[in-house]
RNA sequence: CGCGGGGUGGAGCAGUCUGGAAGCUCGUCGGGCUCAUAACCCGAAGGUCGUAGGUUCAAAUCCUACUCCCGCAACCA
């Protein structure tokens, strides 16, 4: 019988900057996926890789002094080491450059040009020259631009769209027809509502604000803008061409059967991927998986406070497959989880080392103690063997009902259950009490055996999860690895195979103290170092300004008399400031930093003519000068002597 | 009234859709065992399931109001 196809995709990554924790795991999760898949008989293809055009691209590419093409050349060998580290069995590592791909989204463009879904219009808006950027009328500030606060004036740039509405009848009937279409479900609703109820906008499909993109042919000033280059991916990966020439490849692998992506993304792969699919006329994906996310311990990412997590980094601490089953295993389906590395170590001595390490161990230690680690079946059954039978092979049954609907995490804990049942079976069998008894001899083995079994059989549950783990107990018992088929039988282990006589500790205790030590020299965080960060800051260079200029700005030194918070944001706090024998109000966005209370009595520097402005609905008559570090860290300016209010600053 | 997610024993979570004896992992305490990585096995303590109402024979679960936390958006003059 042929194999079953089951065509697989992650997103691709951004190559704007090296991937942390929470990027890899999306291909850690994918991975497992695949691996579970070829286990069950499917005839893979997975497919990953990174998403390597766009503004903010260039702007990195200039600011580090290389190429755009350069520098995506070098953090896509970044991700694709890192994607390699934790072990990751794709197929395929596609990137947006590629000039296969490259070619086959402007046959695409063209094609849906050409048949109309794609219209050139204009984009129209409030146009800042310099900042080359548009606004709307609800962005600017004060009828400025927010960026620089220069003369915006109303201006048209060309742009190609794309005809949502068009589609937007069909695929909301699709997913009606196809409840396990987006998953969660929850999203189902979310997309529904929030986007395809109240109607579709059309989609903005090239841009000619920068040039680092994929040139539209037939009009180069373009470039394709994001989603139709990104999206496309999935099918110019396996071979598609819009002209008909797909390739053999593509036929079989199309329709995907699983995109699996961020929470974030869902909207793109469930709305205007399946939308260009239909114009294309192709068939849709058969389901989008929304994942949650990895959040780094009590939520603020600091470098300085070194809790920025990386795969290499942990990957060096804990080995491959400590790190591949903390982040499937911490995951739930729904909500986010959390990583850090007090939980990494518990989980790891708790699981690892103690459950499962500790089982592997002890089971090979007596074989070898007891029968020079040969292990037979002697047939000396008891009533107690059925219930760890009865768990071993209902595992695997458990572990694909639960992986069926991508419970990662629910599948793993089951073999972890068969584990601590084996466990338990070593504590009510006593091998130690047995083999003090010669009758008993036989019963000694027939207990050794079951071990190794059911141990076998967890093993080979495991490596979709842990691969190298797999391979590593399966070896050290001499066991040959199964499918999940062979699992509905137990007994598979010959009887008489002999284990290593030179048990590996799979996973050694962590102390939690020496690893947090390690970390700290790692990452020093002395109270000293934000500060030679500050030194270090860089920003873009503004344009030159001529001393007339600076003389138009009025700074004085400002008392605050009082404060309070406004009401209904989050970051603004609105200072009630005397400036010589007046007194101004102003809001300021440093709540995050200065509570109201320890506003009152500063002297600050305060820009004084700027045109007074709303925020949140509250009158501001002035600016306070303020100092920011990387990490969004306030600090207002004050006079290094003590000034009266309304001193002048200039 | 911007959008969304969440509040369950000390910690982290499941359970909520499809009401029906409050569960899992870790931690704590007590016991057992000694093959093993101070591990393993058993038992116990510990919860007004955010608050207040309502529906029901029955509510963590359904309805209403409120409250707190976290993302995103907006506001960071």
């Amino acid at each position: 019988m042929e194999k079953k196809k089951f065509y697989m995709t992650t997103a691709i990554a951004y190559t704007s900057g090296k991937p942390h924790i929470g990027n890899t795991y999306e291909i850690i999760l994918a991975d497992a996926v695949a691996r579970f898949k070829r286990a069950q008989g499917y005839d893979v293809f997975f497919q990953t890789g990174t998403d390597e055009h766009g503004q903010k691209i260039e702007l990195k590419a200039a600011e580090a002094g290389v190429t755009p093409k350069e520098y995506v050349d070098r953090v896509a060998g970044e991700v694709k080491r890192i994607w390699d580290l934790v072990n990751a069995s794709y197929d395929k590592f596609i990137r947006t450059t590629d000039e296969d791909h490259e070619r086959q989204v402007q046959k695409i463009f063209k094609k849906l040009y050409d048949q109309g879904d794609i219209y050139k219009g204009s984009y129209e808006g409030l146009y800042c020259t310099p900042c080359e950027s548009f606004w709307t009328e609800s962005q600017l500030v004060d009828g400025k631009c927010p960026d620089c606060g220069r003369e915006v004036k109303p201006a048209k740039e060309e742009a190609y769209f794309f005809k949502m509405s068009k589609y937007a009848d069909r695929l909301i009937a699709h997913i009606n027809a196809h409840p396990e279409f987006i998953q969660p479900v929850s999203r189902k609703n979310e997309m529904m509502n929030n986007f395809l109820l109240p109607g579709l906008q059309d989609l903005c499909v090239s841009r000619t604000s920068f040039k680092w993109g994929i040139p539209v042919d037939f009009d180069p000033k373009h470039v394709v803008y994001v989603w139709l280059d990104a999206l496309t991916n999935y099918i110019t990966g396996i071979g598609y061409d819009c002209g008909g020439e797909s390739t053999a490849q593509f036929q079989k692998n199309w329709p995907a059967d699983l995109h699996l992506i961020g929470k974030d993304i869902i909207r793109f792969h469930t709305i205007y991927w399946p939308i260009f699919l239909m114009a294309l006329g192709l068939p849709l994906p058969k389901q989008v998986f929304g994942h949650p996310w990895l959040l780094q311990g009590d939520g603020k990412m600091s470098k300085s406070r070194g809790n920025v997590l990386y795969a290499d980094e942990l990957v060096d601490f804990f080995g491959v497959d400590a790190v591949r089953y903390f982040v499937l295993h911490e995951m739930p389906f729904e909500n986010d989880g959390v990583i850090t590395w007090e939980l990494l170590v518990e989980r790891i001595n708790s699981d690892l080392a103690n459950t499962l390490g500790n089982l592997v161990n002890r089971t090979i230690s007596m074989s070898n103690k007891y029968f020079g680690g040969v292990v037979s079946d002697k047939g000396a059954a008891e009533p107690v063997d059925e219930e760890l039978k009865a768990v071993a092979l209902e595992t695997p049954k458990k572990v694909v009902e639960k992986m069926e609907h991508l419970r990662v995490a629910d599948a793993i804990s089951e073999i972890f259950t068969l584990f601590k049942r084996c466990n338990k079976y070593i504590d009510e069998t006593m091998p130690w009490a047995l083999a003090k008894e010669e009758a008993k001899q036989d019963r000694l083995a027939s207990v050794l055996y079951n071990l190794v079994e059911s141990i076998s059989i967890g093993a080979a549950l495991l490596e979709p999860f842990m691969p190298q783990t797999a391979a590593n107990i399966l070896a050290q018992l001499n066991a040959s690895k199964r499918s999940i088929d062979e699992m509905a039988q137990y007994g598979l282990y010959p009887s008489g195979t002999r284990v290593t006589d030179k048990p590996q500790i799979l996973f050694a205790r962590l102390d939690l103290q020496e690893v947090l030590k390690k970390v700290e020299e790692l990452h020093p965080q002395t109270q000293e170092e934000p500060e030679k960060e500050e030194t270090a800051m860089d920003m873009e260079p503004k344009e030159e300004i001529t001393f007339e200029d600076f003389g138009k700005m009025q700074f004085q030194v400002g008392e605050i008399i009082a404060c309070e918070e406004v009401k209904k944001s989050r970051k603004l706090l609105c200072s009630q400031v005397k400036i010589g024998s007046q007194v101004k109000q102003i809001v300021s966005g440093i709540k995050s930093s200065y509570s109201p209370q320890e506003m009152v009595g500063k002297k600050v520097m305060v820009l004084v003519n700027l045109k007074p402005a709303k925020l949140a609905g509250v009158l501001s008559e002035g600016m306070l000068l303020c100092a920011e570090d990387a990490d969004g860290n306030l600090s207002l300016v004050v006079p290094e002597k003590d000034m009266p209010a309304g001193a002048e600053i200039c």
